[in-house]
DNA sequence: GCAAGATTGTTATTGAAAATAACCGTTATG
DNA sequence: CATAACGGTTATTTTCAATAACAATCTTGC
């Protein structure tokens, strides 16, 4: 039989005061602590990134035109899950910097192989670099085990074929 | 002195057939793999919140919401990391669908306490069980040792204040 | 006690990014 | 050889985050 003085399962604690606030079930779900890791760092990431005129976006393409010299842009596009479409500004944009350049390819007159300049490459590396460094900052609370067991749990959900 | 048939560096190699692309300098970057990451799960929760006719920001507030009973919805969005202005739909919404109350706190008229009713706690548990059973389909590469590891990084990283 | 400033929720507006559709030239396929 | 599929492009739409301004209320410093 039900207590009396029973309170209503909605009712609002008293110590309701100051921002305690309980992440609840939330905080057991990895995605939302994925994406609120990701938040730490990529505001980080956009700032270092912008001391070069480059956005976290564009920066990827041109480290993975770096990486892979010749990729076509459907290929681009597909690697970074973006729509190709949304990728030409962002082509265009490298390639008007002398970062990149579009080559026409012989065999297929209907896509371009895109590579790096000089200039791209060692762009690519120095911002790498910063983007790094950024990154250890924000993740300072993590020590040296935890970032590379981090980096180990991640390669292996992502690595070994893309999906 | 410099080798006779020197290639430069940016030729591009013979043997790009196939879509191989290496995320090289890209793959040693944790935001890069967080972001992976969290891509790979999201569109999954999108789907099974779909069936509940809820988006992942309105079942973030939803849950959090259940988990912390009168909290204000400037709190919320603090918690959240969004613009207090964008909340105000979300939780309209909520609040159509009687799944969340706006009650008036009378210490302080401003504000509103905001509290789930009971069928937004029976959504919001069902949704959570639903959205945890995604992630471990999409998270299948992962054994329980990695998970583990994860969900304890992650939290490490996040928890004991928010910043 | 009161004026000035800060806070809460709200609306409207802006801006940027992602998704969609259609198109042209080219290549692959039956 | 005709038709379909593909790669790049453009234009358009949709979506989402960020900003500004406002009324009501509360807090403060004097």
């Amino acid at each position: 039989m039900p207590k009396l003085d029973e309170s209503p399962d909605d009712a609002i604690p008293e110590d309701r005061i100051g921002p305690k606030v309980e992440d609840g079930v939330l905080g057991n779900l990895i995605g939302y602590g994925l994406k609120r890791a990701y938040m730490r760092i990529h505001p980080e990431a956009q700032r270092v990134l912008a001391e070069d005129d480059l956005r976290v976006v564009s920066f990827s393409c041109l480290s993975m035109i770096v990486d892979n010299p010749g990729i076509a842009q459907t290929e681009l596009a597909a690697a970074l899950q973006m729509e190709r479409s949304n990728l030409v500004v962002i082509i265009d944009a490298l390639e008007e910097r002398e970062l990149i350049e579009r080559r026409k390819v012989p065999t297929d007159r209907r896509r371009f192989a895109l590579t790096a300049t000089l200039r791209g490459r060692h762009l690519r590396d120095r911002a790498a670099e910063r983007v790094r460094l950024a990154e250890e900052a924000a993740l300072d609370r993590l020590d040296d085990d935890d970032r590379a067991r981090l980096i180990a749990v991640l390669e292996r959900l992502l690595g070994a074929g893309a999906r």
